[in-house]
DNA sequence: CAGCGCCCCTGCCCGC
DNA sequence: TGCGGGCAGGGGCGCT
């Protein structure tokens, strides 16, 4: 579900619920995430005051005094504020109960998400420490990926969906951004040009900070905090497209494969 | 190291 | 209506 914007717009969501309040209490009901959930958690957590909630890729990162929480919505994990006797429903895994009566809930259904505890420095994290630039920040920027996409030869949205080498850019994303690029997603890595890469990295910010202004986007049940959707959907050009006219030149929009992911270009606008 | 395919898991949609 | 196959917004891991 979640690509960086949604993460984001979680993450705004969430925190004027929880950031300064105490964890009170937490209910397990799965331990069974992508790694175990530490059953341990309580230790760490419980009467202790959530002081900042960030964001690195598609990590939350919760921080308390002895630590951080590390949490990823793999594909359908969901994160919501809700009352204290609001039913759980299926695949409902954990629960944090706040100071103020309100519950972080979290589900997901696919059960690829990711809930850990680190008493290291965060960005030590073995999730976190090779993870490459944040998008929207200077250290993305043609002069640097231009440089590390050289004598690569994976093809370009296999790199850009990589987040060794940019963060956050998922399946969604990567379609869109090399559209608005105008470059081939099987194109391989090294053969762009610095003219077609630094392209490629302004496409990427212009379609993460479109979408996140956008407040993600809603396919079939991302919601925000307070259960709106996100309305970057309507901006889609060619993610889920396969097959419809180009929005551009009416060319039919081809549907491939690349690294076992639904690809979708048009072969006369994406000639780079 | 780089690149690639395989999984983890549930639900939904489609064709037969 | 039932069933099997394929597909889904991620990404770590093991193999070559």
């Amino acid at each position: 579900m979640p690509e960086l914007p949604e993460v984001e717009t979680v993450k705004r969501g969430i925190t004027p619920y929880l950031q300064g309040n105490t964890i009170q209490n937490i209910h397990i009901y799965q331990t069974k995430l992508r790694w175990p959930i530490p059953s341990n958690l309580e230790n760490y957590l419980i009467g202790q005051p959530i002081q900042t909630i960030s964001r690195r890729g598609k990590y939350l990162l919760l921080q308390f005094p002895a630590g951080h929480l590390l949490i990823h919505l793999g594909m359908s994990g969901v994160l919501r504020i809700v009352d204290p006797d609001t039913k759980l429903t299926k695949h409902d895994h954990i629960d944090f109960q706040l100071n103020t009566n309100l519950i972080l809930r979290y589900n997901d259904v696919r059960r690829f998400g990711t809930i850990l505890w680190t008493d290291k420095p965060v960005q030590e994290h073995q999730l976190i420490k090779h993870l490459g630039p944040e998008p929207l920040s200077q250290y993305f920027n043609e002069n640097a990926f231009y440089a590390l996409s050289r004598n690569r030869n994976t093809p370009i949205k296999t790199f850009i969906m990589n987040s060794r080498n940019v963060v956050g850019v998922g399946n969604i994303y990567a379609n869109e951004a090399l559209f608005l690029a105008g470059i081939r997603p099987d194109k391989l890595t090294g053969t762009l040009t610095k003219a077609e890469m630094t392209k490629l990295v302004e496409a990427i910010k212009t379609v993460i900070k479109q979408a996140i202004e956008a407040g993600g986007t809603t396919l079939k049940d991302f919601r925000h905090a307070d259960g709106k959707p996100g309305y970057f959907r309507n901006n889609l050009k060619v993610y889920g497209r396969g097959g419809q006219p180009c929005l551009n030149c009416h060319t039919l929009l081809v549907e491939t494969k690349l690294g076992q992911r639904q690809t979708v270009f048009c072969p006369n606008c994406q000639t780079g």
